[in-house]
DNA sequence: GCAAGAATTGAACCACCATTCAGTCCTTAG
DNA sequence: CTAAGGACTGAATGGTGGTTCAATTCTTGC
């Protein structure tokens, strides 16, 4: 009974990534994801307070899975340098791989208090970067910064340098060694 | 009479971009609009098919008038990185001078036909900066790079370090001359 | 088996707001 | 001065989609 509860519960919020990823937030009326995810639209409301309620949690597991490859990718490498790369090649790999999902988290007009979701996320991805960037400087390998700021700087240079290949569906070839070598200048990375 | 005409139309334009500074696009019903302007709800329509075009048009003015501040603080420069700085401090001065409506230019959800205005909006930062980069380039101030791609990713990060900022009401004192610094190095100002 | 209670259903409800329009007011040309 | 034509009004309309709830179906403890 608790398992069957919790299963519909999973079962809508993977109805909702699903046609997030197909159709984006405009596409996620509460009775779609309803009908996507076998249970009535009522049930819905079983399991979350408000849509709002729904979609901070599916932005929030949908985010986290994204950090979680990107951190995961940058541990494999051991210089800062090579752990930025990872972090740029593994962001936009996947935001290409799933465009219509990566512009819903990064920029599709969304409820504002989904939006405010958007925010943890792109501050994850921050924290993340600015630890490394910390560890840079200290080993010396990067000169010496604010981390916190660089890392929100470069959360942002990358959010919109994806944003055009998104909306057209591909990058360019050199959109991601140019952006690279854009981020290594700006931390610093000697050449 | 056709002076009054667009004297009305000049003050809807005028009383929604009020309205945006206040209380930003959430508060912008035709209504509030409406009354704010002196006229009534129906009259709004004399002058605009629907408020997407409204709000196109709105967003189109106040980005234009950003853009020509930063470009003319940009033009009394002489080298690329005194005019990369004055863009920086122009941009950021006026976002934290009127914090509401550069939320609502730069990040608030908004309709999607209004939405795609702002792509314009960054775009046009872009191409001021792009300009700059690829003299910059030209000249052996900067090396080489992708003016196109460089300046995209300034624009990000100069939005994104904004956000933290106009959500909190003010920046701390060194986060300008640290993102100043960072965007520098990004582009290769030799130090 | 069998209540009692919980979960589920989905059609109905309702709030919100952009948009419309029939009536009224002004402007202006003759 | 006066009629014609356009502008203005603001209450009414309509569509959308989130939210509710009475009826029904299932689960579980006795």
């Amino acid at each position: 009974m608790k398992a069957r509860l919790s299963a519909s519960r999973e079962r809508i919020i993977a109805a909702a990534l699903e046609i997030m990823a197909g159709h984006g937030y405009a596409g996620c009326s509460v009775a779609a994801v309803a009908e996507r995810a076998g249970v009535a639209t009522g049930s819905v409301y079983r399991h979350f307070p408000t849509k709002a309620d729904l979609f901070a949690e599916v932005f929030r597991t949908a985010s986290q899975r994204e950090v979680d490859a990107v951190a995961r990718a940058a541990a494999l490498e051991t210089t800062v340098a090579e752990r930025v790369s990872a972090i740029i090649e593994t962001f936009s790999g996947r935001a290409l791989q799933s465009p219509r999902l990566a512009y819903a988290l990064l920029a599709e007009p969304v409820d504002p208090a989904v939006d405010a979701e958007r925010l943890v996320f792109r501050r994850a991805y921050a924290e993340l970067i600015a630890g490394y960037v910390a560890s840079g400087v200290a080993s010396g390998e990067l000169p010496p910064q604010d981390p916190e700021l660089t890392a929100t700087a470069v959360v942002g240079a990358l959010a919109e340098a994806m944003v055009g290949p998104l909306a057209a569906g591909v990058a360019g070839g050199s959109t991601i060694p140019s952006l690279t070598t854009f981020i290594h200048r700006a931390l610093g990375v000697s050449p």
